[in-house]
Parts: C-alpha cells; sequence; structure tokens
DNA sequence: AGTACGTCCTGATCGC
DNA sequence: TGCGATCAGGACGTAC
C-alpha cells in the first residue's frame, strides 16, 4: 500500500494534526512481532513521557525525533495511521496505539500485521540500510544513471532496491516503466543513459502525480486517502490482457519472485 | 553479489 | 450463492 507519495502524505498529516510538541504518555502494541528494536518492553516503557520533536520521512519510513531518541514506523503493506481525538471510537485492526498528553490517540492500523516499530537512540537503527530517497535532489538524473548502469539486475528489481534509491514501491515502478517504455525486465545495465534519463523523469512524473493526487483527495477526516492500485490516476491497468491505453496491445504479467510486474509487450522495450 | 524462494498476516476478488 | 484458490502497493532471512 504506502510507497513514498502515501509515506510523504501520512507525514504532511501528521504534521498537520500538530502532533509535535506532544508528550506520549501511554502506548500499547497488540501485536509484538511488529517492534523490530531490541526488546519489546523496553519499547513501550521507553517511549512513554517522550515528547515528540518532528516528523521525518526517508522512503518509505517515517523517524519520528523525540526528545531523546527516535520513533520508527513502517507501514508494511496494508498499515495507516491516524489521530483520533477522545470523541473517535476505535478502528478496526489498531495494531498500536499511543496516547498524546492532549488524550488524542496516534493509532497504527494495519489489517495484515506487517507495519513495523522501532525506538531507536540513532535514526540509522532505522533507515541506515536505505539509498538516498527517491525525491532527493542528490539524485540528479546524472546521478541516477550511473548508480543504475553498475546493476546488472533487471531494472524492476534495481527500482524496488530500497539500498540503492528509496521510495518506490511495486506500483510506482511498474508506473514509472511504463511512461519510459521501458520493459521491467530489461537488465538495468543494457539500457542506454538517455533512456534512463527518461525513466528519472517518469519516476518524478509519477511521484509527483501521486504526491498531488493523494493531497488533494484527503478522506472526510483529513487522513490521506488509501489510493488503490486501480484508481484512474494510474496509467497502467494492473490487469493481464487489458488493452495498453497507449497501443492497445494485451497487457502482461510477470512475475518476479512474488511480485507481479504489469507492462505493455507491445511499447515497453 | 545476484537471484530465487519462503515467510510474516488478513481480506478482497476470481473462477468454477 | 458458495467455496477454495489466488492475489495484494513490503521487506527480511535462508540457500544456492
Amino acid at each position: 500500500m504506502p510507497e513514498l507519495p502515501e509515506v510523504e502524505n501520512i507525514r504532511r498529516y501528521l504534521l498537520r494534526s500538530r502532533i509535535v510538541g506532544r508528550r506520549i504518555v501511554k502506548a500499547s502494541v497488540e501485536w509484538p512481532r511488529m517492534v523490530k528494536s531490541a526488546d519489546f518492553e523496553g519499547f513501550v516503557t521507553g517511549v512513554i513521557g517522550r515528547r515528540i520533536a518532528g516528523v521525518d520521512r526517508h522512503g518509505k519510513y517515517l523517524s519520528l525525533p523525540l526528545d531523546t531518541g527516535w520513533l520508527g514506523l513502517h507501514m508494511g503493506m496494508t498499515g495507516s495511521v491516524r489521530v483520533a481525538a477522545p470523541v473517535d471510537p476505535p478502528e478496526r485492526f489498531i495494531r498500536a496505539e499511543f496516547r498524546l498528553d492532549d488524550d488524542r490517540r496516534i493509532e497504527l492500523i494495519d489489517p495484515r500485521k506487517w507495519a513495523s516499530l522501532w525506538l531507536a537512540g540513532d535514526p540509522s537503527e532505522i533507515t541506515g540500510g536505505l539509498g538516498p530517497d527517491a525525491t532527493d535532489p542528490a539524485v540528479t538524473r546524472a546521478v541516477f544513471t550511473r548508480t543504475v548502469k553498475r546493476r546488472t539486475a533487471p531494472i524492476k528489481q534495481v527500482l524496488l532496491d530500497q539500498a540503492t534509491i528509496a521510495g518506490i514501491g511495486n506500483i510506482y515502478a511498474d508506473e514509472a516503466l511504463f511512461i519510459a517504455r521501458i520493459d521491467p525486465r530489461r537488465r538495468a545495465a543494457t539500457i542506454s543513459e538517455a533512456r534512463l534519463g527518461d525513466l528519472y523523469e517518469a519516476i518524478h512524473t509519477s511521484l509527483n502525480h501521486a504526491l498531488r493526487h493523494i493531497e488533494e483527495h484527503p478522506m472526510s477526516d483529513g487522513r490521506p486517502y488509501v489510493v488503490d492500485a486501480y484508481d484512474d490516476r494510474m496509467r497502467l491497468p494492473r490487469r493481464e490482457g487489458s488493452p495498453c491505453p497507449r497501443c492497445s496491445k494485451q497487457l502482461r504479467r510477470h512475475a518476479f519472485g512474488n511480485r507481479s510486474s504489469y507492462y505493455c509487450p507491445g511499447c515497453q522495450r
């Protein structure tokens, strides 16, 4: 579910909700496995009493600097966040909850229980393994091209590799490859610099389009709407056999391990 | 290092 | 309509 644009909108939602400056007075985690940092007890007791000092994002990860330490959040496949007022009834699938000193609650909602939580002494414990964020201005077209050119794996795999560039997931990888007319199975190193330049632009096009779309279509309570892959803002239908919106050939599905890629065999080369 | 696969979970959708 | 199979936007661990 949440890739870079979705997580960035969660970040903006948390800032709008004015959680910065609030203190966590109570914490509960229904599913202990979600806590990835050292010990579970240490997580729960460690976040209590901490004041939230900010909301940062790197790739698909949120890091909340606290007065001491950092609270890390990752949404997994189906995670989302809500800042609930005292009168708001609890949602279904709340897996963790942080009560604030103004009686609101930050709820981590995740049907599939794949979200992750950290309490870290240093942010590198949360995001240390990641490459630069896909929207980092330091990732210029030249840097992108040079980085990708070194890789022999299929380009789709390289885009999904968070240690190379962070924030691109399955949907936006497929979208960008479609826009740039590149076959997801193509080995990265065999793609010309010019076409990698097109891909760089396509990544920014699809991420920026999504960022704006999500911001302009909030849910009624102000949360970022969880856009689904079949939303009409997507250029590429995620269905095998659907006509390509550009050349009307039938789209194909290709499985890389356990992830599906959809692409057009006619205009993606 | 790269690649391939299984694993963690639950819900929605598909095909018969 | 019912029911089992398959699929789902993520990431990590293990084995080759």
